[in-house]
DNA sequence: GAGTGGTCTAGACCACCCC
DNA sequence: GGGTGGTCTAGACCACTCC
């Protein structure tokens, strides 16, 4: 590299890497488009092609981006067959994987409640879109849904065209530009209320699984705030360690 | 590698990992012994450090090996910080994280049940070592947990040391030789039962979260089945995606 | 200072994809 | 046949650990 003769030791390919990153981010290139060949960069950068390769391996293994020999280097999206299940944990007793489909209840605008807020790291008060909908695996409710995020940054999200796509992580990237790259869940098991018995089809009280999940970006920073509530009589959720 | 002219492709570097893994299976390397570095080994082998170096990174990544720079390659063991969490997702709600103590219900040799020998690879009938044990966190009960192994892999453990110690993979790797590697769980929410309730000191129909967990030796082949019961009033089950 | 793993280089060849 | 990423090599130097 030419620039960075900066006298804070890091290693090159991490540079490297943080570079290539910011060129993702930033939109240059976008989801989907195949970025420069190995040997390209190498040049661009002036380092050797074994120091690009790690930069790249690293996003690779991170999901940032896919490598294909003989193809190149593309930027992952979020509707391709590996990211589909990334995000999505919940598998039939049989152990057969699909994907939801989804139904959406609400759809409005108002202020962030104040968990919300610490999950998203806004003020309470600040505004949020909110959607609330049912989500069906095999015909049968299995799933009731609740995403918050900010309305700053996704604004129009609730006007968005009225059939809202099934994965809204791939919503996120085309309209707004930023892609859900890391998770965290958290688990609790809670007793289903009148809402979710008109829902989910259970009776008051059944024991439901809630995941509370906060999305973030490529760099980290909170995303989108999901609190799902699931029924575990047809399906599990699935953790592999 | 001067064995190995197989005319069927596989990267040097993955036979390279393979053998190295089956010496650490065999016993020759026992977990927390150092093994020799990256220079002799690629000596031995007649591959070059590179070559080496990726089948070694490989193994470290899949938490097989823990290298460090200056010291060397050490055979990853279960009492080590970074191994210590990696099958034990229960936090205290303020985000806290720490190990359960155990205090042992029952320790039993019987027949499996069906569902024990399914998920154990074995046939229904075959003998088996059940153990029931309460795990406390912050002195108050979280989970009530069954343990079910093969009496033939794991002959005497019955009547292993009174107090059985509190991280049962250290005693099956120091014991038995075997490191559990890898494992699926699968998360329900149920209602708690009579058990429960004397046990978790909950009452009977409070929602709990019950893991299935299938944990796999380095080769991927079933070890124990455990399931626990996991009051979730205090705690949660943290995922990161 | 000696030994370890970590970084970086430069170059050769291979497997794969597509034209 | 030309381009891509994947493998393998050989060697230099660096950062870390321990004596």
């Amino acid at each position: 590299m030419n620039d960075q003769v900066t006298p804070n030791f890091r290693p090159l390919y991490q540079q490297i890497k943080e570079v290539l990153l910011s060129r993702i981010v930033s939109g240059e290139w976008p989801p989907g488009t195949f970025i420069p060949s190995e040997s390209a960069l190498s040049q661009q950068y002036g380092v050797s092609v074994g120091t690009l390769r790690k930069a790249l391996d690293a996003l690779a293994n991170e999901n940032v981006v896919i490598r294909r020999q003989g193809k190149g280097t593309v930027v992952a999206t979020h509707d391709s067959d590996r990211s589909l299940f990334q995000f999505f944990h919940l598998v039939r007793l049989d152990g057969e994987r699909s994907l939801p489909i989804s139904r959406v209840l609400v759809r409005e605008r108002r202020k962030a409640e104040a968990i919300e807020a610490e999950a998203l790291g806004m003020e309470p008060g600040d505004e949020v879109i909110h959607i609330r909908r049912i989500r069906e695996l095999d015909e049968r409710p299995a799933l009731l849904e609740d995403v918050v995020v900010s309305a700053t940054r996704f604004t129009g999200l609730e006007e968005e065209p009225q059939p809202l796509p099934n994965t809204l992580y791939h919503l996120y990237q085309q309209r707004f530009g930023v892609s859900v790259a890391h998770a965290e869940e958290r688990l609790f098991a809670i007793a289903a209320g009148s809402e979710e018995q008109e829902h989910l089809g259970v009776e008051v009280n059944t024991p439901l699984l809630e995941i509370r999940r906060i999305a973030k970006d490529l760099q980290g920073n909170p995303l989108e705030y999901r609190v799902s509530r699931c029924e575990t009589q047809h399906h599990y959720y699935l953790n592999e360690l």
